[in-house]
DNA sequence: TAGATTGTTAATCGATTAACAATC
DNA sequence: TAGATTGTTAATCGATTAACAATC
């Protein structure tokens, strides 16, 4: 019904950072329109839903191979089901979120982790009052137990959710544990050395651009610099 | 000491998303230096130090006028400032928080407004149990008050924390109220259409771009595809 | 077969880097 | 003045879009 998934050889270009960021996008619509029973789908009505090119989204899908049938466009459950593979959503990754603030609870509660496929499996914590309890059926353990957690459990990524004063501290102990994932969300921004994935996310960098796109629309014409506010 | 600023004149081109998106970064940075008593910096130092080129940093800051001076670089106060000015990080905009749920809550906790320079005053939900308590000093009120509020007070920035099967309904309420600017992070994606300022955050996708790059280590070298993991 | 739509190449556009003249 | 470093132009590189032949 639809052609086998025929992997561009391995010596093809690297897949650039734009078409990545991109990837968990499509993921998403592809998700919502499974969830409506849609069942095939062309690049020009994809492209009309995200507000994309086409042309952009058969580039992007072509950089994995051809997932799409000339003269049909793409299955969407086989198209989900490839992405999920490229973005190693059918992987399983097992986390762990350090840090029980109010930004670790709020992650721990929430849908993101089982949305993506991940599995989040304890929090860590310094605080002796919050050590030993449970947070969304997750048990907290002390932070001086992660060594003996990474030894005995497989941990792919380790959620930074700690105060900046505790970052450094914190980032070493998990490089030095081997943990490759890193999700950052501390003030301290880790640069990624040798075989380690780093993800800093500043919220307060994404705030201000929002700032700035206000401020754009504050200002009268002439003095405007930016492009359209679309995000 | 060093030069006024020099604005470029109106007619000048477009500052590009990829520019304002690096600018929260610089500012980050600046800040750093600034409370390390450090006066000056080139760029070529600042360029070791954020991982990026000399080069783009002058060709980033030139978008907004020539803020250094040649033979001596850039005053880290004065640079500080203009970054601030252009971020809007000096215009006190004001916030408030639609949702009290734990990411509503982390947000109003959290130290992100404040050190961007945004202040939150106050919070919405539709909990009776949550309206009219206060959380972190501010006050909820059921989500009924908000046109009210609106009337009454400057709202610049609506920050949307709630659930999914709520988004379509707050969003349009707040898009009616006239607030310019929805730093929207439900999953449920706003296109900002007219005289509106946009920020859908998906944490989810920044998730999965991490679990690509971790699946990208774990890959044997012949079947990589990705460029380096540096974020 | 005719129509539709992909996969892919070529053209365009934009962003980054390099180089250097201007100048503090 | 000599040295340093910006501001800016030109060159390179990469990403997006357009176009169309391949093919289902």
């Amino acid at each position: 019904m639809y052609q086998e998934l025929t992997p561009k050889n391995s010596t093809s270009k690297p897949v650039s950072k734009a078409v990545i960021n991109r990837l968990p996008r499509y993921y998403r619509y592809l998700r919502d329109l499974l969830s409506k029973d849609i069942l095939r789908i062309s690049s020009e009505e994809l492209s009309s839903l995200m507000n994309v090119t086409a042309s952009q989204i058969r580039q992007d899908l072509n950089c994995f191979g051809g997932f799409g049938q000339q003269g049909y466009g793409y299955n969407v459950k086989y198209l989900y089901g490839k992405i999920s593979d490229i973005l190693g959503a059918n992987e399983g990754y097992r986390a762990v979120i350090i840090g029980a603030g109010n930004l670790g609870r709020a992650l721990a509660t929430s849908s993101t982790f089982p949305n993506r496929g991940v599995f989040v499996k304890a929090m860590f914590d310094i605080h002796p009052d919050i050590v030993g309890t449970e947070i969304a059926g997750l048990h907290v353990y002390d932070i001086s137990e992660l060594q003996k957690y990474v030894e005995n459990s497989v941990v792919d990524i380790a959620v930074l959710v700690v105060p900046n004063s505790q970052a450094k501290k914190v980032a070493d102990l998990v490089f030095s544990l081997g943990i490759k994932g890193i999700w950052n969300f501390t003030g301290y921004e880790l640069h990624s050395v040798g075989n380690i994935a780093v993800q800093n996310v500043h919220m307060g960098d994404l705030l201000m651009t929002l700032c700035y796109q206000v401020r754009s629309l504050n200002l009268p014409e002439s003095e405007r610099k930016s492009e359209e506010t679309e995000e």
